[in-house]
RNA sequence: GCCGGAGUGGCGAAACUGGUAGACGCAAGGGACUUAAAAUCCCUCGGGGCGCGAGUCCCAUCCGGGUUCGACCCCCGGCUCCGGCACCA
């Protein structure tokens, strides 16, 4: 008996695969196509196990499909600018592109020895200057639509990455990357227009109907729709009218002042007159850290002297400067409501301004002066003039079409989501192709001078962007009018990067993808991306990226498709004695290690039986060693296969009890692994199951172990083992080609036809019966699977198991499930 | 605070549209093989009571109610944990 080594079957698979070009997909391929595809990773050199188990996932996915006949565009690629590459380029001496290459092949090598099953013939690298000239080459167009532009914004900043961040990249007020305390910045910075697609993005959430409800939940959250009514109110003092957002219009007779953001034009022109207030306004700028930091702190304003006159009743109120507002939502200034907003009532607490109850909810009478809180909630509307009486909901509209009426309001949609800051003060990113020309102003790089190349083999500086301290780089010449002028030093966030790789796959290393950056024909031939697998942690920001991307692409007639990734799955985390598998933690296991000692269909086998795909994985080392020993059971158990030709390929006539009860097991086995797989992905189960048959197929086979079986169970075992492989095949396949090879199958087992459940073979003539007594469970029969109620209702009633419960008194029903249970009620 | 998700043996988990709770695996205990160990194989394995025993009964899916012949599953109320958002007007 030949022992199971796995690392020589393995390297033997591997290099077949690699060949034969097993994994290719090409042109001229008429079956269905299916696009499976996993994040692509960034190139730290060394895979993690959230690699290897978002990878073994898609693989299965992707050899499974292949097995039912689909072309399966299965590609692997590196993203492969950013940060780290230039951190260990300062702390190693080496140019970044040289690290990151190393990198690449260290982390191609890892990948393919965990046997996936990719087209590396379409692999990219976004550091390519293959790849990023696409970048520059949307961004002109976007530039030229005007999605692209230049803005002078507060923006985030990292200290320590020296680069800005987009909101989506500040977690908890601190760098995502980092982890450092983002700073408030003023910059002239890049920016996409995303907030034009804003309804767009929102609306088609709706269509993603395989994805997570989750990921939608949180899309839904941070792109932030809110409808309302944007209100003009004149001013005494200061230029007017002040223009003013607010989501309850029913509230507008309450107001008794008017906030603005301490940087609102209101409050800086008043800050100019008066001294006192611009110090507050200063003191504010100082603490304006982030926002994220702003909800600690303490509610302050200062009025500015200014008076607003209410749009409706002529009311005169103070307008206030406070820190709370923020410039960049809305108009950066809201109508105070004490009454029925929380933050206005402590204002107005803290300063002696008025409260004013204009909404009475139901069976309650709030007095101004007892008031604890703010009443936020529905009522009915009082001192309102001429709208008191009216509930607070059609109060709302009521107001609004009273202000439209008036012209002194217009119903808005306002967005949370923010315009997408692009500019990155750093070296390795694709440089943003535009120049900078004293007499010209901007000037965008014409099309046949793409890409602008970003300079490699470089030194880093310590600090600092490389590209503005390197004149090779960006003295230039106007494209227009030929004067000196000076190239944009700043790169693009590297989100963009993986924004639309999914659709460069469709065409790369293709004479279409040389001459375009998605060719139609074939985005049309592969996108959407069929199933999409990744990292929770991208839930929002690179899907959301990648969706506005997919939209982009749309609109310069690239793609047909609106949405990138038809159906999602995220999988959760690999957890390690309860923490998350992080090297500050000290808890991570190294796949390479767990390779070297099992190979990588243990690694594969333990990573998707261990939990369901979705859910976090708790890593076990017993739990390895359970999956090497399963393995090595199969193994063992194919010794026992007799010879294609030594048994009749006829399984027809009686067959032996023994025998009949392993082909149900096999065409049960086949069912439920199909089953798992479509429904819903659940690798566990599906490999539990094969686990069983395994087991019955050991204990079938135990008495022929040294010797051979007659015909009969011959026949049968073959068909199980045959079954088995197939099945086993997209969890660990190389052993499940090795297996195949060694009972004499025809080809490679993975290029095989899925096996069919038999499904005269899933049910059996008997059945197990559970009988309940009130819902009890007291006795179980065996009864023919077509047992009528009356003689399954005959059988309960005569078993002595249940007599007892019955007491002597006659059913008053009996509820009978055919081939489940029957329950008498007494 | 708002929005999601989860809570089942010692552990990872399973249980389809409400129908045998705990499949499969891990750990543990016992046994076989062995000079011994590893490996392998076999048996037991949610808790408790009664019984010499075959057995048998009770309790048990976070807690409390409800619907139902029957609830891990559906409904109402609560608790705990995890994730996201959070001065967004």
């Amino acid at each position: 008996m030949t022992p199971y080594q796995p690392h020589q079957i393995e390297a033997k698979w591997q290099a077949r695969w690699q060949e034969t070009r097993a994994f290719a997909v090409g042109a001229g391929d008429d079956r269905p196509t299916f696009y499976c595809l996993e994040m692509f990773p960034y190139p730290s050199g060394k895979i993690h196990m959230g690699h290897v188990r978002n990878y073994a996932i898609g693989d299965v996915i992707a050899r499974y499909k292949r097995m039912r006949g689909f072309a399966v565009l299965h590609p692997m690629g590196w993203d492969a600018f950013g940060l780290p590459a230039e951190n260990a380029a300062i702390k190693h001496k080496l140019a970044p592109d040289v690290w990151t290459r190393a990198n690449i092949a260290d982390m191609r090598g890892q990948l393919g020895r965990l046997g996936l099953s990719y087209d590396w013939g379409r692999e990219v690298a976004t550091c390519d200057p293959d790849y990023y000239r696409w970048n520059q080459w949307l961004f002109l167009r976007l530039l030229k639509k005007g999605i692209a532009y230049r803005k002078n914004a507060k923006v985030n900043w990292c200290q320590d990455c020296h680069t800005v961040l987009a909101n989506e990249q500040v977690v908890d007020g601190a760098c995502w990357r980092c982890d450092n305390p983002v700073q408030a910045r003023e910059l002239e910075q890049w920016s996409l227009r995303i907030t034009d697609y804003a309804q767009e993005l929102l609306d088609d959430l709706d269509t993603l109907s395989e994805w997570p409800e989750r990921v939608v939940a949180m899309q839904k959250n941070w792109i932030g729709r809110s409808t309302g009514v944007e209100i003009a109110f004149d001013l005494e003092g200061a230029e007017g009218p002040l223009a003013v957002y607010t989501t309850r219009p029913d509230t507008l007779m309450g107001v008794t002042f008017v906030s603005v953001a301490t940087d609102h034009p209101v409050a800086t022109a008043a800050a100019r007159s008066n001294p006192e207030l611009a110090r507050f306004v200063e003191s504010c700028r100082e603490h304006a850290v982030s926002e994220a930091v702003l909800e600690t702190m303490e509610k302050r304003g200062m009025d500015t002297g200014v008076v607003a006159i209410h749009p409706l009743t002529g009311d005169k109120v103070p307008v206030y400067a406070a820190n709370f507002v923020l410039m960049g939502y809305g108009t950066g200034a809201v109508m105070a409501v004490p009454a029925h907003d929380q933050r206005d009532f402590e204002f107005a607490k803290k300063y002696g301004l008025p409260i004013r109850v204009v909404i009475q909810p139901d069976g309650a009478s709030l007095d101004p002066a007892t008031m604890t809180l703010a009443h936020t909630g529905p009522g009915a509307m009082v001192n309102s003039g001429a709208f008191s009486g009216l509930a607070s909901e059609p109060g709302r509209e009521a107001v609004a079409d009273a202000l439209e009426r008036a012209g002194r309001g217009v119903r808005k949609v306002n967005f949370r989501l923010r315009d997408w800051g692009i500019s990155r003060q750093r070296y390795w990113g694709t440089p943003i192709p535009v120049v900078h020309c004293e007499q010209c102003g901007v000037v965008p790089v014409p099309d046949d001078r793409l890409p602008v190349l970003l300079p490699t083999g470089v030194t880093l500086p310590e600090t600092g962007s490389y590209l503005a301290q390197s004149p090779a780089f960006y003295e230039t010449t106007c494209p227009s009018c030929s004067a000196p002028a000076r190239r944009e030093t700043d790169t693009m966030d590297t989100f963009i990067d993986s924004s639309w790789y999914f659709a460069r796959y469709t065409c790369q290393n293709t004479p279409q993808g040389a001459a375009n950056m998605v060719d139609r024909a074939l985005a049309d031939r592969w996108l959407p991306v069929d199933q999409y697998i990744g990292g929770i942690e991208h839930a929002i920001l690179h899907l959301l990226y990648a969706r506005f991307f997919t939209k982009l692409l749309r609109d310069e007639g690239l793609t047909a498709v609106s949405e990138p990734f038809k159906r999602l799955l995220t999988q959760g985390m690999v957890i390690k004695d309860g923490a998350k598998m992080s090297k500050s933690k000290g808890n991570v296991v190294d796949p390479e290690a767990l390779m070297a000692r099992y190979g990588a269909d243990t690694a594969r086998l333990f990573m998707l039986f261990a939990a369901p795909p979705e859910r976090d994985l708790e890593w076990s080392d017993s739990g390895v060693e359970g999956a090497f020993r399963f393995i090595r059971r199969v193994w063992a158990l194919m010794e026992r296969v007799p010879a294609p030709g030594a048994v009749p390929a006829d399984l027809a006539g009686d067959l032996p009890d023994a025998c009949k009860a392993l082909r149900r097991t096999t065409h049960r086995t086949i069912a439920k692994v199909t089953d798992d797989i479509e429904r819903s992905y659940q690798f566990n189960t599906a490999i539990a199951a094969q686990m069983e048959l395994v087991n019955a197929m050991a204990a079938f086979s135990a008495d022929w172990a040294e010797g051979a079986p007659d015909a009969p169970r011959g026949a049968v075992y073959r068909e199980a083992a045959e079954a088995l492989l197939a099945l086993l095949c997209p969890f660990a396949p190389h052993v499940a080609e090795e297996l195949w090879e060694r009972i004499g199958g025809q080809g490679l087992v993975g290029a095989r036809p899925w096996p069919e459940a038999d499904a005269a073979w899933l049910v059996s003539d008997m059945v197990t019966v559970v009988v309940q007594v009130n819902g009890k469970l007291r006795d179980k029969l065996e009864l023919p699977v077509d047992a009528d109620e009356a003689a399954a209702r005959a059988a309960a009633l005569a078993s002595d198991k249940v007599l007892p419960f019955l007491e002597g008194k006659a059913p008053r029903r009996v509820i009978y499930v055919p081939g489940r249970l029957i329950n008498v009620v007494v």
